[in-house]
DNA sequence: AAAGTATTTCGATATTTGTCGAAACATAAA
DNA sequence: TTTATGTTTCGACAAATATCGAAATACTTT
């Protein structure tokens, strides 16, 4: 839970999540859509995946990412909770 | 939104909200329920009121806090509409 | 007015985080 | 088997963050 937040405490990741909304991309692709270095797109790929909102396939020398939306449920919960 | 992300990514300030949650509280009430100093909580307190997580309001000595639960309409849109 | 209680601000420090370029690793193409 | 392309790891650094004790501020009580 600790790590769903910190992943969602970044710009950069929120956005990733909602380009990967639209659909999967590679780690390059992704890394094309903002101004840092692929290293930072990287390592930012790595934080969301440690926290299950994104999963990663490796389809020959690409890597392909997709968002996974199966932990929102639980943050979702937590977030209804604090409203009752 | 970044910095209501930022408030929520902290497990004493969720666990501030989650206190609140069941009543309204002073400052030192809500720091006596945790193992940091006041200063500490102040702070936590303060980012809270930031991102309009809590509202604060005085009576004579005390400041007595209260969960403010509208922003968390807007998370739980923006966490929905990445389901979409 | 003086002393006590509640809360926040200040100044300092240790830790965490985002970023980068270079290097390493993995796969594909020539 | 070189060369090229895609991705991650490494080492370093600057900025942000959590925490603390002491001091400052605000109000109450005596």
């Amino acid at each position: 839970m600790n790590i769903v937040f910190k992943a969602l405490n970044d710009p950069i990741r929120r956005e990733i999540l909602e380009i990967l909304k639209e659909k999967d991309m590679t780690a390059g692709d992704i890394s094309e859509q903002f101004d840092v270095g692929k290293p930072t797109i990287s390592h930012h790929l790595d934080l969301l995946r440690q926290a299950n909102l994104v999963t990663s396939e490796k389809d020959g020398q690409f890597v392909i990412y997709a968002i996974n939306t199966t932990v929102l449920d639980e943050i979702m919960k937590w977030l209804l909770d604090l409203k009752k």
